[in-house]
DNA sequence: AATCAAAATGTGATGTTGTAACGTGTGTCG
DNA sequence: CGACACACGTTACAACATCACATTTTGATT
C-alpha cells in the first residue's frame, strides 16, 4: 500500500508533469528531450540507452547515438523524471516525477517486465541500518528479481 | 544485528569453507578454481570480472582470459561462495558461504568500499512486499549506495 | 534584428563489461 | 583402446558506457 496519495500519470499527461517538473529545477525541455522522455515512456519494459537510442533514431529518421541518449538519461534520473534498474542496466520512465521516493523494482527473469513498489517504511528501514552501521545513504538500490504474475 | 551465529572466515580457513561447499554441491575444487577464489577473496573491494583476470594472469604468469573467469565466478555466484553487486558489476567473495543470506551491501561512491550487513527481518519484509504485489521473488537485490565511515 | 556566450547536441573514438562458439587437454569407465 | 564428460583455453563479438572535441541551438543583451 501506498503511504500518501500519488499522482501517477501516462501518455501525455506524464509528459507535461515532467517537462514541468524538469523546468521547476532549471533545465530546458528541448525537442530532444521531450523525445526522448516519450519514447522510454513508451517501453513498457526498462529500457537500455541503446534501445532508445535506435527507437528514437526510427522515430526522426535520422541516426541518433546513444552517447546523446545518455547525456539525457542521466539529466533525467538526476532530476527525477526516470530510474535507472541497476541489474537491467535500463532505465524506466518515472511515473511520478513530482514525488520523491527510494523505489523498489520487482523486476521479471521471464519477460523483463518491471513494475515498481513505493514503501516508504521499507526504504526507512533499509537507509536507517545502513546508518546503524556507520554507513551514510544517498541511494537505496531495492530490486526484486523474480518472476510476475504473468509468467507464474 | 545479526539474526543468528555466523561463522565468518578469511584467508585459508575461507577457502577450505568454500572448497567444502562446493564440493558438496557436487562441484569439483580445481585449482584454477582455487586461484580465482582466493584472488577474489584478496581484494578489499567488489572486484570486475577483468580485475580477477588481471591479477590472475599475473599470479600465474601466463594470460587468463576474462571468460574463464567469468564461468568461474557464475559457477560461484550459483554455489553461494561469491556474490554480485549489480550497482557496481562487480563480485565479492562470501565470508559465510555456508549459510543462505539475502544481503544488503553497502557500498560506497568515494573510495568503492563494500560491506555487507544481513538482516533477514528486512529482507524478509522486502520479499513478502513483492509477493503482496503478485510477485514471485527469487533474488532481491538490496544494496545502499552512499558513503563509508571512513569517507564521510 | 545582430551579436555573443552558454547550453545542448552531433560525431568518432575508445574503454569496460559480458557472451557465444568452438577447440584442446584430462580423467573415467566401458 | 575408444567414447564420453568436464574443465579450461582461445577468438571473436555483442552490449553497455564514457571521453574529447566539433557544431548547432538557444536565450540574453544590445
Amino acid at each position: 500500500m501506498h503511504a500518501h496519495d500519488h499522482h501517477e500519470h501516462s501518455g501525455e499527461a506524464l509528459s507535461r508533469v515532467a517537462e514541468a517538473t524538469l523546468v521547476r529545477s532549471g533545465e530546458q525541455w528541448t525537442a530532444m528531450r521531450a523525445r526522448i522522455f516519450s519514447v522510454l515512456a513508451g517501453f513498457e519494459k526498462p529500457a537500455s540507452a541503446y534501445d532508445i537510442a535506435d527507437a528514437v533514431s526510427q522515430a526522426e529518421g535520422r541516426r541518433v547515438a546513444p552517447n546523446s541518449v545518455y547525456r539525457i538519461l542521466d539529466l533525467f534520473v538526476n532530476a527525477n523524471l526516470a530510474r535507472r534498474v541497476e541489474s537491467a542496466n535500463a532505465y524506466v520512465a518515472n511515473a511520478h516525477p513530482d514525488c520523491l521516493h527510494d523505489c523498489i523494482f520487482l523486476v521479471c527473469d521471464s519477460c523483463g517486465q518491471t513494475t515498481h513498489i513505493d514503501d516508504d517504511s521499507i526504504t526507512r528501514t533499509v537507509r536507517s541500518a545502513a546508518s546503524g552501521a556507520g554507513f551514510a545513504p544517498t541511494r537505496p538500490v531495492i530490486e526484486v528479481r523474480g518472476k510476475c504474475a504473468d509468467c507464474r
